[in-house]
DNA sequence: CACTTTTCCCAAAACGTTTTGGAAAAAGGA
DNA sequence: TCCTTTTTCCAAAACGTTTTGGGAAAAGTG
């Protein structure tokens, strides 16, 4: 028997590794076999209720904790997802993307699953990074964020069929799975809100085309216009670059009151807030009281402000949490496309959305 | 022979684990064992040079990659670390910490393991989400961060002689390895700069004692009044929230110009710098002209401000780097009180640090 | 009581590697 | 040529689980 004799018994020597216990151990402890302490455990109906209560007392009294590697390795499962980051992420910053990756990584624990993470520093390292986890065989789902419009992560999974779900969207003709939050219609809303308030002039300071979520912003906002019976004007809308949120909205918030006819309100993404006010305070003009500003994203800075800013909140953690669970759906082998989910944003007025002085 | 015929030959079929070789399969390929093909990719010495050769080609033509799972098992080692991180955290936010994430995953990466990640809402969770790695056989080691005084985590961590490294340091007696930013020395440098441009009231708006690096910042600002001349006023030493940095750091900023002897000078945590330049605003002073302002962490909005802020600058990659190199060797079992690194800060002077007015 | 069904348990195989302990073949030495 | 050493390879065991395919004992059925 090639198996026999080969882990230590119960005494303990040194280091970390001693402390535990594993399987065969706890078997010749309850003198049952191995097979019917791991059934009793999986709570199989084959075995009977009461060994299964003696086994579950003394796995618990024993600390006996399956080795998860063990198990992958059986499974053929490596019950892992996951997930890489970019700097750039990092100016979703202050609450938002760590609420989103707490309800990613809560969900995943109580999954029983792990959560591996990559940093890349550029494009191509992120891609480079999926794919040791894909072709390395090292997760069983990706989740991908900071989505592109033309996004070569996604036409890749989609290749090779490996389950993922973006937290976004992206120009893909095949069926995916996704959440996204709906910028269009926060952007629409609060184009219409503002509208209602009597203003006639608003500008839209977008992120930078190229990544999706600007797009549908823009869209939302071209859509408030419409409803609201105001004219386009291509002078009003400016973008800020990703690399550089503050300094390059700071640049744009001058140019747009250099217009003959400057806007009486603008909306934008939180991240560019810096900026902006940095850019009014240098025109002399007060947030809130001479512009009206409306942000997406409920930022530190925007709770702390004064006047505080109006804002969108995106419900982060809910987000990661059905990220996550969609995700486990897919992995099981559910059909991706049943998975398009967007969610409504909830509007925060504050101080900075007056009518027009 | 019981591992005879399970695998299937060369044609794939549906999904995509067929896209995958396996050793198995890759040796019959060669018409040479497993045994043979694992070792000639391993570089031992006993086997020939040429079949070497033609077994590694043969990988890579067809794409061959070991099973990590497969090999952790035998191994007896996860070839993975843990860390876990609060939202507290982001309040280093900004680039400090992606940049020392950063570091860490693509060292770990380079050294070809996994980083897991968990994410804890509260101390209790932090605890839970560590016990759940270690116990649970996930990790060979453990990255711990924001460190407090009192850490339950490393005295946890050593009882059971678990490998691990902190970013930052703690009250222990027995030896653990650490790597830290010299924030004592920071302190001292920018009072005792200040202190040369001519100020004598510089106050301190420290970080909330509990954790472990504001102790070292005032002992380096008390330090560094005493090299300077001058005496301490514990009217001039503040604590800003956790929690609420921004609002904690603006009260204190007003408390702090009620003195009948106010600061010309103050020193603090980038963090704070929002609840400061609010204070001021209010109070009518101009940063940098009426109060000389030095921060650490050199934040975007540091950059970004005018006038801009002197900052130290954390090299935060090149720390993580560190700490993952340090882990390794821990892991490999050397003594970890020979890994007790305490890395320099770079002052940055911008233009908020003049002379008194 | 004899036969069938159900209950409860287990030995062996399998997951895909690496390591151990040889063994056959080739080379070297007398 | 015969013995020793070196080179080159490999079968089997092992890592710690879960799953497969029974099989013995107990319970039910006529």
């Amino acid at each position: 028997m090639f198996l026999e004799q080969s882990g230590n018994g119960i005494g303990f020597g040194e280091g970390f590794k001693s402390m535990t216990i594993n399987l065969k151990q706890l078997s010749k402890l309850l003198k049952l076999s191995p097979t019917t302490v791991s059934r009793a455990l999986a709570d199989y109906p084959d075995v009977s209720a009461k060994t299964r209560a003696r086994v579950k007392q003394m796995a618990i009294q024993q600390g006996y904790q399956p080795n998860p590697v063990a198990r992958r390795l059986q499974k053929g499962k490596t019950e892992t997802i996951g997930i890489v980051i970019t700097p750039e992420q990092n100016y979703f910053s202050d609450t938002f993307f760590i609420d989103l990756l707490s309800g990613i990584s809560n969900q995943i624990t109580r999954a029983g699953y792990e959560l591996i993470l990559g940093v890349a520093s550029d494009e191509e390292h992120e891609m480079q990074s999926m794919r040791r986890m894909v072709e390395g065989k090292r997760v069983d789902g990706m989740i991908l964020t900071l989505i592109r419009e033309q996004d070569p992560r996604v036409g890749y999974l989609l290749d090779r069929d490996f389950p993922f779900v973006l937290y976004g969207r992206t120009r893909e003709t095949r069926p995916y799975a996704f959440v996204d939050m709906d910028g269009k219609q926060a952007f629409e809303k609060a184009c219409t809100y503002l509208a209602g308030l009597g203003h006639r002039r608003i500008a839209l300071l977008n992120g930078e085309p190229g990544f999706m979520f600007p797009v549908g912003c823009r869209e939302g906002y071209e859509s408030g216009l419409f409803l609201s019976g105001l004219e386009l004007d291509p002078d009003l809308i400016r973008e800020w670059k990703h690399k550089d949120p503050s300094q390059s909205s700071y640049r744009w918030t001058l140019e747009l009151f250099k217009n003959d006819n400057p806007p009486t309100a603008i909306l934008f993404q939180t991240e560019a807030v810096n900026g902006i006010f940095k850019g009014l305070d240098e025109l002399n003009l007060q947030p809130g009281k001479d512009v009206a500003l409306i942000g997406y994203d409920d930022l530190e800075i925007a709770r702390i402000h004064r006047p505080s800013l109006s804002v969108f909140r995106p419900k982060a953690r809910e987000a990661g949490q059905r990220v996550v669970n969609i995700l486990l759906e897919v992995i099981k082998g559910e059909d991706p496309g049943k998975f398009q989910e967007i969610h409504q944003v909830e509007m925060v007025i504050r101080e900075t959305s007056l009518p027009p002085s």
